[in-house]
DNA sequence: CGAAAATTTGACATGACTCAACTGGAGTGG
DNA sequence: CCACTCCAGTTGAGTCATGTCAAATTTTCG
C-alpha cells in the first residue's frame, strides 16, 4: 500500500529514504477508500488534507453561478489531490474534489512543511513538485490563451493520453474549457482524416 | 538603489534582515539599466539571471511561427523578470524578455537556491514567492479557460490597474490573449454604459 | 430489460478574428 | 513651424470558430 508512495518520493530525493524515514512517512499518511462520486473536499471547507492517489481517479472542479461544473484538474495514480490555495491562504476553498473512479488514496496533512521538518530529505521533493507544477501550469496557460480548441485537444492527446482512457469525453471537454458538443465534432473531424 | 530590494525581502521574511545579510545580498545583485526595447533575455539562451525591477517596466513574450508576439508576463517595480522553466530544466528559453520603458533593475543569479544557502532567512521569501506565483497563475488559467474576453479585461482592470496606465492597449490585449481590434471594441462598448 | 448518462448530429446564434480603411497623435527632419 | 512618417487606436464589413438548443442515437449500468 505504501510502496507506491515511497517509490514516488524516492524518485525526487537526492538519496533513497531510510527505514526510520519510511516509518515516519507511514505514520503520517492514512489509507482511505473513496467510492465513485464521494467527496474528498467541498466548496467552503478548509483544505486540511492532501490525497495521494494509489489507485483510481479523482477530479477537482468548481461550480459557477449557473450550477455548471468546470473541471480544473484531473488526478490519476501518483498524483496529489488538494487545493494549495486554500492551504496557503488558510481560506475556504472554492473547489470540490471527488473520486471519479473508486479510488484508494493515502491521506495526510495538506501542509507539507510539517512532514518536511520531520523528514528533511523530502525538501528535495517539495521543491521539485513545485517546479514541475509551475511548468505544467504555464504550459496550460499558454495553451488556453493562444491555441484553438482543436490544438488544445491534440496537445492533450500527446501529453496525457491516459486521461482519454480514464475520463469520459465531457469531462475532458470541461477540463480543456471546450463545450462538450464542440469536442464531439472536433473528434468527428479528426477521425475522418 | 538596494533599499527597494531589501524592503521587498523584509516583507516576506519572518524577521528583518541584519547588516551582514544585507551586505551579502548587495554583493549578489548588480544594478543595470535597460533602454526601452533592450533585451534582457532572448529565445534560445539559457536563463542565467533574474532581474528585480527597481524602476520601469519589462515584458516577457514568445514569438510564434508567423512572427507574432504573444505577451506572457508584464513586470513593473518590485517584480522579478526571468524564465523559471529555463532555470529549472537548464534548457534554452522559448521567450524574450525586454524593457518596455527605460528600466533600472538589480540583476543576480537566476537560481535563487544559491542565495538562500548564503542567507537562509530568505527561504521564507522563496517559499512565499512560489506560493503567490502559483495562486496568481491558477487565477489566470481559470480566467483564460472559462471567461469571455470582456470579463477577462474587467478582471484585469480590477486586479492590475497599473498595467492599463503603463502599457499600451495592444500589449494588454496580447497579454490577455485577445485580438487588439477586439479589445478596442470592448472598451468602446464599456465606455458607452 | 429499462432508465439514465454520454455522445452525436443538425440548425442556428454569437463572440471573436481578419482585413482594410481611416483618424489622430508623437516624433523627425527640413 | 510645417510636412511627413510612423504607430496606436478606432470603425465597418465579412468570416470563422465555437457555443447553444434540441432531438436522435448509443452506451452504461443497475
Amino acid at each position: 500500500m505504501y510502496d507506491l508512495l515511497i517509490k514516488y518520493f524516492n524518485r525526487y530525493t537526492s538519496r533513497p529514504l531510510n527505514g526510520d524515514e519510511i516509518d515516519l512517512i507511514k505514520s503520517s499518511f492514512t489509507p482511505k477508500k473513496f467510492r465513485k462520486k464521494q467527496y474528498f473536499l467541498q466548496e467552503g471547507e478548509l483544505c486540511k488534507y492532501a490525497a495521494f492517489v494509489i489507485k483510481g481517479a479523482m477530479r477537482r472542479y468548481r461550480v459557477d453561478d449557473k450550477g455548471e461544473e468546470h473541471i480544473v484538474d484531473l488526478f490519476l495514480e501518483n498524483w496529489w489531490a488538494n487545493d494549495r490555495e486554500s492551504v496557503i491562504t488558510k481560506t475556504p476553498t472554492a473547489y470540490f474534489i471527488d473520486a471519479w473512479e473508486d479510488t484508494e488514496a493515502l491521506v495526510g496533512k495538506a501542509d507539507f512543511t510539517i512532514l518536511v521538518q520531520q523528514v528533511p530529505v523530502l525538501n528535495d521533493w517539495v521543491v521539485r513538485l513545485g517546479e514541475r507544477h509551475d511548468i505544467a501550469m504555464r504550459k496550460r496557460l499558454n495553451a488556453a490563451i493562444d491555441m484553438s480548441a482543436e490544438q488544445r485537444y491534440t496537445e492533450l492527446e500527446k501529453m496525457y493520453p491516459e486521461f482519454l482512457q480514464r475520463f469520459p469525453q465531457h469531462i475532458i471537454a470541461s477540463y480543456l474549457g471546450i463545450n462538450k458538443v464542440t469536442l464531439s465534432r472536433i473528434r468527428g473531424q479528426a477521425s475522418k482524416k
